[in-house]
DNA sequence: CTGAGATCCTGGGGGC
DNA sequence: TGCCCCCAGGATCTCA
């Protein structure tokens, strides 16, 4: 059994990727269940109807969605938005389900792979081909995980930017896989007030940046993800990148690096995490 | 194209 | 204790 909770930002979903890897690579979907239909996007019958008899061929990860690669060509995409988890197990005939699981693929092996959203903000997607899938894909920017994801590349999305820099960097497209918690953890790591325009930023904090973004991530996925409430990985161990949240659900505690009491302000309809006198 | 705001959905916290 | 109200939160869609 394996149980996947999470708030999934990049490193969450590339956790679950490559746990996915191991654990389901080569299973073929006999039938799909769902008593949720808006959550699939093209319609479920046509999904349903597309996804029965392929075989998972492969796993991977554009920005926060997880890509499925199936036999005949087709690519299902999935994006767990907040609250949506993966549970893989053995089918237990008469097994009560949970209220809140509504996707159902079952496979030939026996298992099941069970999709369960609490708020139904998830998401289901079936594309024809790989080409179609990166149209699905297109308004997404560079994957800040990826090689292209350069100081350059950085540098331009900063410039001509009006958007204060906490909200730029969760903007998806312009820089795809950050979410509120890594973004409030790099600003930290930088030194930047998340208050600050992103054209503002002089090449030494881009540079800060840039560094801290990649740092952040790879350590968190080397963790395995952050443990917000009850993250679990496909082993069902806790992410273990919750001990090292520096600001992000820190507020009135203090920082521990000069003491200051943590603020927290919304930016962007979003809570924002930040240390007034370490981030200028 | 950019940025702001509404929207989806439900558990849970606050107020009484 | 229980009920009602309302908010959080990622990404998409719409609008200016």
């Amino acid at each position: 059994v394996i149980d996947i909770k999470s708030m999934p930002e990049l490193p969450e979903v590339e956790t679950i990727a490559r746990d996915l890897r191991k654990k389901i690579k080569g299973e073929v979907i006999t039938s799909f269940w769902s008593d949720w239909k808006k959550g699939i996007r093209g319609g479920y019958v046509d999904f349903a109807r597309g996804v029965k008899g392929r075989k998972i061929l492969d796993i991977g990860r554009f920005g926060k969605n997880l890509m499925l690669w199936l036999s005949g060509g087709r690519v299902m995409l999935v994006h767990l938005r907040m609250t949506g988890k993966l549970i893989l197990r053995r089918a237990m005939p008469g097994a009560k389900r949970d209220k809140h699981v509504h996707h159902i693929f079952y496979f030939r092996s026996g298992k099941i792979l069970e999709f369960s959203d609490v708020r139904k903000f998830g998401s289901l997607e079936l594309r024809r081909s790989q080409a179609s899938a990166q149209g699905s894909l297109k308004n997404l920017g560079t994957d800040v995980l990826s090689d292209g994801f350069t100081l350059e590349k950085f540098d331009d999305i900063l410039n001509g930017s009006k958007a204060k820099i906490k909200q730029l960097l969760m903007d998806q497209r312009k820089m795809a896989g950050l979410g509120n918690i890594y973004a409030s953890e790099i600003l930290f790591r930088a030194g930047i007030s998340p208050l600050r325009k992103a054209h503002s930023l002089t090449r030494s904090e881009r540079k800060k940046t840039h560094q801290a973004i990649k740092d952040i991530l790879k350590k968190a996925v080397e963790m395995r993800g952050t443990s917000i409430s009850d993250y679990r990985d496909a082993s069902g161990r806790r992410g273990a990148f919750q001990r090292v949240l520096a600001v992000y659900g820190r507020a009135g505690k203090s920082c521990s690096h000069c003491g200051t009491i943590i603020s927290r302000e919304v930016i962007g309809q979003r809570g924002t995490f930040f240390c007034k006198s370490c981030q200028k």
